[in-house]
DNA sequence: CACTTGACCTGTCCGC
DNA sequence: TGCGGACAGGTCAAGT
């Protein structure tokens, strides 16, 4: 589900609301070969002194110089649940389908202050762990995965750099490979491409200087844009409180098959490029 | 080594 | 309505 800005929404609502607080417990819904996806061994009675985003992994770090990642895969939810904020009459959640458990809840944190932090999980491809703040970057994930594409020193440079790591793919699926550039996931290539009128499957060593510029742009456009919707929910995403993000109002490619594109009128098509459903203008977005 | 495919899971949607 | 198959935003392991 969750790509770099989906998590970056959620990251900043958590921020928001966890800092300060204290875990009272832990109620992890898990059994047998499940159970090792939740790794929370030393949460009770620790506070929470920071919330952080690096890729698509969330941090939540405790005062015992322990984090907790969070990977929310394909269908992976945080939910805060704040007790002051409870609506007259209903759950506290109007915007949810089904009030907090339901049946994909994996993982209960309780609070000292009576909130609840819930991880759901439909498929369960997502998992939390706990390491060590200090050696994070061991984390098997951390070590190959590319640059922050908002930290300054996610240059063109760079970009280009790792890109052409990649020469005999199609750009498309480069987009994808998390240690080009970190937190792009399916919709955002989509939308990167049509930004930057390149067809899904030009190979990355076919790309101009030019080109490979006018992408970079594009990534950070798309992402940023993102951003400020507070993420794109097609289906499983919502942020902290339960709540969709609007991004695909404002999305181009991504969602539009059979859609006029918003600069030829050309209908928007989907095809399977490289085990993934591609969305782009055939007309704007020429091989 | 570079690249591709399949596996991990469960629910929904679409066509017959 | 029922049923089978395709599909869903991610990442890693195994295969070519």
């Amino acid at each position: 589900m969750p790509e770099l800005p989906e998590v970056e929404t959620i990251k900043r609502g958590l921020h928001d609301v966890l800092v300060g607080l204290t875990v009272d417990a832990v109620d992890i819904r898990a059994e047998g070969r499940f159970a090792q996806r939740y790794q929370l061994p030393d949460v009770i009675g620790r506070e929470v002194i920071d919330v952080r985003r690096r890729a698509k992994v969330l941090l939540i770090d405790l005062e015992n110089k322990t984090s907790l990642l969070f990977h929310l895969k394909m269908t992976g939810q945080l939910i805060y649940e704040d007790p002051t904020e409870r609506f007259a009459g209903g759950h506290p959640l109007p915007s949810l389908k089904s009030p907090m458990p339901n049946n994909t809840t994996r993982v209960i944190f309780s609070f000292d202050n009576g909130g609840k932090l819930y991880f759901n999980d439909m498929r369960r491809f997502g998992w939390v762990f706990q390491l060590k703040t200090n050696e994070l970057e061991e984390f098997p994930f951390f070590k190959t995965v590319g640059p922050e594409p908002f930290d300054e020193n996610f240059t063109e440079e760079v970009f280009a750099k790792n890109l052409k790591k990649r020469k005999g793919v199609m750009v498309k699926n480069a987009l994808l490979d998390q240690t080009v550039v970190a937190g792009v996931g399916n919709i955002y290539a989509d939308e990167s491409l049509w930004l930057s009128k390149l067809h899904p499957k030009r190979l990355v060593s076919s790309l101009t200087d030019d080109e490979l510029k006018i992408l970079y742009g594009a990534v950070k456009q798309a992402l940023a844009v993102g951003i400020e919707h507070k993420g794109a929910s097609s289906k499983d995403y919502v942020n902290h409180k339960g709540e969709a993000g609007t991004f695909l109002d404002y999305a181009n490619a991504y969602h539009h098959t059979g859609l006029p594109c918003a600069r030829c009128s050309t209908l928007i098509v989907r095809e399977k490029i490289g085990g993934r459903s591609a969305h782009y203008c055939p007309n704007c977005q020429k091989l």
